[in-house]
DNA sequence: GCTGGCACTCACACGGACTGAGTGCCAGCA
DNA sequence: TGCTGGCACTCAGTCCGTGTGAGTGCCAGC
């Protein structure tokens, strides 16, 4: 029907207004700026309707319309191009990551190139262990009961422990365990590792066994636990920009809702490469990141993702363009990580 | 002069309740709170004097005197005793330091124990890899002409590189380089290498000579990148506060200064262990630090710091406390890392 | 050299009037 | 049936004038 149509049209109108001015949208404005080809009166019409049904709101009466976050969801949800990046913006993503020397500079790299597409916060998630496979194991020894257990896998990410070990190990003990070690993992998914320790231990030689397990459990260990999964996080300096308002009033809340990172990585969790994701205000359940919208999607090369990334800003942003942003460096982060 | 020793306590004072309060404090106010022993009367006539010399400063007529620059620079200078941290304060740094697994974790906490105990933001830099020792150097094959070199340091930090090699290197012969290359490197301090690098490569057998070539230039690229120093930040949301009019109306240039890192590194780069730097509000020459204060120590068992940490905040801050506990946490980190 | 008193200043808070963008509703027109 | 122009109404934000009070500088007196 065309009026449904003329309805949704003026919603995306609202939306694109309110996002690019932040005043409360009138009937009269959005006639002036949009063709629309109707009147405000009628434009009135239509805007009582989608009040109705909770898509727009008005912050008081005698003021403009606002989207709701419904409003916001409907309005992406109908988004149907994701709009292309333009040639600058390829050719500064690929400047910004072309020239990183490790994981960690790639990720902080990505973070700033992100932040700075989107003028939004922007994290970047490193690859989470249990999807990586190892490249290597290394054992130092510190001392006679000590050893450094350094993992380094094809993600490029490395983690170190400290292992206690049950008996004294000298160079030759650990040389043999370096071997061992490394012909039962290398190559290995880390979420297969668990599987292979038992094999491992039993297989061992006697004098290796109780070495072979102290680390084994300590490589398990990293794996489990919640350090595994880091954050990085760029562009803080955009929230106090001026519309930290946006977020009635405080930016407080979601900037140590930010470093807790718990928080950003639990949604993160969900999310799979290819697909953009969208949390709008309430949507996300936690109640700093009411008011906030988080954009976000999956990096790496196969089907599964090898972490996330994506950006948080109030409600009220440019859905079409950091999602287009987002995908883009997502892509590009995943081919860096396959090459390397 | 009981003159000048009073218009010392007066200017004590005024620092003392303006960083509490933040309000311009009057002379009648300060008398109330003070045991000062003369009337409002007199202490204005040692406001006037304060002013006069540039100590403190009124916003405008009719209002309280609030401290100038040189006001808390002379406060800071006369801070005799630094008072020393609660018993549970004291337990908190503990508890809190204690169970890191790795150097990353290490920072990562200690960043954010500042950042509460201060209630500002919290800056660690990592251990300079400069002055830190070898304590292994691993290279893992990735293809017939690139290796992987991960350096290990006695201060827990990991670096990785990538080696496009000049020839191709087998698994025996990587194991050759291995053993070479520790044998030169491991024990030494970093800063050092350069100067064993031309012996190794004149001793090395011919048929490893340009490996090993290859693979030291590497090395020593690793030291000299700027990369070499990275950041740790946390607390930002405590600029979110309230106080944020500390800064004259913005955070933003403040926050962009912190996540541009190389403003704090070069701060930080004249710190010392053991002495404690306090930076007040144009002292730093950056011009987004004016109006900021920066209290900051080195960390390290020796008497060289491997590393800077510190805190950022309003100029209007408690720099007794704040230095104290900037120096605790230190110390502790000091422990920690020299243990491992 | 300290104190109490006094006149003066001025940021800030309070309150009323005004303005204008925006709305809802209604009668009229295609 | 659906669109349009007109009209009365609402109310946040702004402007402006007044009042208040904290704070000051100065001066005479102890």
């Amino acid at each position: 029907m065309a009026h449904d149509d003329r309805c949704l049209q003026v919603l995306r109108a609202i939306v694109q207004d309110y996002v690019s001015t932040n005043d409360p949208v009138g009937s009269k404005a959005l006639a002036a700026r949009h063709d629309l080809g109707v009147s405000p009166a009628t434009i009135r019409n239509d805007m009582a309707v989608l009040e109705e049904e909770g898509y727009i709101t008005q912050p008081h009466t005698s003021a403009g319309r606002v989207p709701t976050d419904k409003g916001y969801r409907f309005f992406v949800d109908r988004l149907n191009a994701v709009k292309p990046l333009s040639v600058a913006e390829r050719r500064a993503i690929e400047k910004f990551l072309d020239g990183a020397v490790d994981l960690h500079d790639v990720l902080g790299r990505t973070v700033r190139l992100l932040a700075q597409l989107t003028r939004q916060v922007a994290v970047v998630q490193y690859p989470t262990l249990s999807r990586s496979a190892v490249r290597h194991l290394e054992l130092v020894p510190l001392a006679a009961y000590r050893l450094l257990m350094v993992l380094i896998t094809d993600t490029g990410r490395v983690e170190q422990r400290v292992v206690e070990t049950p008996a004294e190990a000298d160079v030759e003990t650990v040389a043999e365990l370096r071997t061992l070690l490394n012909a039962a993992f290398t190559g290995a998914k880390l979420a297969e590792a668990s599987g292979k320790v038992g094999e491992l231990v039993e297989n061992a030689p006697p004098h290796l066994r109780a070495l072979v397990a102290a680390i084994s459990a300590t490589l398990l260990e990293t794996l489990v636990e919640p350090t595994e999964d880091r954050l990085v996080i760029g562009g803080t300096a955009n929230l106090a920009f001026g519309n930290a308002l946006d977020f009635h009033g405080s930016v407080r809340p979601l900037l140590e809702a930010l470093e807790e990172q718990v928080v950003v990585l639990r949604l993160m969790a969900a999310v799979g490469p290819s697909t953009v994701m969208v949390r709008i205000g309430e949507e996300n359940e936690h109640e700093a990141l009411t008011g906030a919208s988080f954009v976000s999607v999956g990096y790496g090369s196969g089907d599964q993702a090898l972490g996330g990334l994506g950006v948080v800003g109030p409600t009220r942003m440019d859905y079409a363009g950091n999602m287009a942003a987002v995908r883009a460096v997502a892509r590009y982060v995943g081919q860096l990580l396959a090459e390397s």
